[in-house]
DNA sequence: CCGAATCCTTATTGATACTG
DNA sequence: CAGTATCAATAAGGATTCGG
């Protein structure tokens, strides 16, 4: 009974029969950022059953992309994270394929599209701008529903991109994943994110986070068209 | 009636609903190493229903990563390339799938798998050793019962790897596409083959199959251990 | 609640036959 | 040769259930 696969001589037909099925990639993306949970998987992941889940999980494991690493007590809940293999291997397909699917990426998104958290993350990695950022310093901490996480700029560079709360944070907001990546695009405003009510700032002021997301934007044509829309601030959900 | 897709504000995602469905890729490998027609595409990929592959080359044309490009009369066939876009960012992605591919290759094959004449191709780029190369030349033709390739290696470069002939060719190989990339990764040898009656020099000599043959490897386990046994000249079919 | 296993429906695929 | 049309086999999606 086992899996489909290319049963070619060759390399990329193996890296297919290991990685190219429906959703073991996203799995993949979910883990670049931190360990994660079966739960969180499945949260971040809509339209993928638990049952495949488990699978590919089972699959991956077996290819030692990841490992399943328990908890010790009281906290009693197992987490799958990359492995060694699994970073060096699947962070360059990854990094490949997002170049690629920036260019396909539409901003706004069609309704009832999700925004994960590591897609959020990811846009924070992909579109900081190095050059805007010489001699920036910035602990931010972003809080969604379900997931804290935080981007340290420590001297132009960043140098922390994770789940997790600071010690010492300078800014931490409070938002929608949708927000966030909106933000970080430049396709939404903070000013206009807080009077919305969509954006809220528990700790540090409006011109930092101003300053900090000003340190990103996408290169590609939908977003700078949208950009400019931005001027007009607007009021869409 | 669209495709499936994810659904989701994400460049992995948008990159996968574009090129994460089977076959898309391998087609994609299909075209590296220069313009195949339909038949081709059919030929090279055993188990591709031909409803499948025409719905993928229109994909892939619409996605702007191929062209149809219909030959001038009296040729009258229509041949499917890499867009200057499919090459930039397919060729990414197929490298560093081919990098965690080659982890998971076995060698000598599970009995029934094809071998490909673009991996063949693929091995001979990806098993290169340029510090075995320095100041070689050769100028080598490959024919196997369907296709021919050539690969030429000028001062220890490889200078050109595509299909068709060449016009002065220092080398020129008959054989199945199986046992050249059984010379290629070393499992092999050109005096075993030749005995065997499965690899036949049209032009050229025995030695000089010897020494651009030596200047490939794989870096890896499997095959390192199989070359060894090829001390002992193996009679497999 | 977490981490699955089981059923059942729907969508995609693979193989074959057929057509301009 | 370059595809379309058809249909059976398989895999994915979704709901529900079950054991720690």
């Amino acid at each position: 009974m086992s899996r489909r696969n290319y049963e070619q001589v060759c390399a990329l037909a193996c890296a297919l029969d290991v990685v190219g099925e429906r959703w073991t990639l996203m799995i993949a993306r979910e883990l670049i950022f931190g360990p994660r949970r079966y739960s969180d998987l499945l949260r971040q992941l809509p339209g993928l059953g638990t049952n495949l889940l488990a699978q590919r999980l089972k699959d991956l494991e077996q290819a030692e992309l990841i490992a399943q690493r328990r908890l010790p007590p009281p906290a009693a809940s197992a987490v799958y994270e990359l492995s060694a293999k699994g970073r060096e291997s699947l962070l360059p397909i990854i990094r490949a394929m997002t170049d690629l699917g920036v260019t396909y990426l539409q901003y706004p998104p069609p309704s009832g599209h999700f925004v994960p958290v590591s897609s959020t993350m990811g846009a924070l990695s992909k579109f900081f701008q190095r050059e805007q950022a010489a001699g920036f310093f910035c602990r931010v901490e972003f809080h969604t529903d379900s997931d804290v996480f935080q981007c340290v700029i420590a001297n132009g560079v960043m140098t922390e991109l994770g789940f997790g709360s600071l010690a010492q944070p300078d800014l931490v907001l409070e938002g929608s994943t949708d927000i966030f990546m909106g933000l970080v695009v430049g396709y939404e405003s903070v000013a206009a994110a807080m009077a919305n009510g969509q954006l809220n700032i528990t700790h540090g002021d409006a011109a930092t986070a101003e300053a900090f997301f000003a340190l990103f934007r996408s290169p590609h044509h939908p977003m700078v068209q949208l950009n400019e829309r931005t001027i007009i601030p607007s009021t869409n959900s």
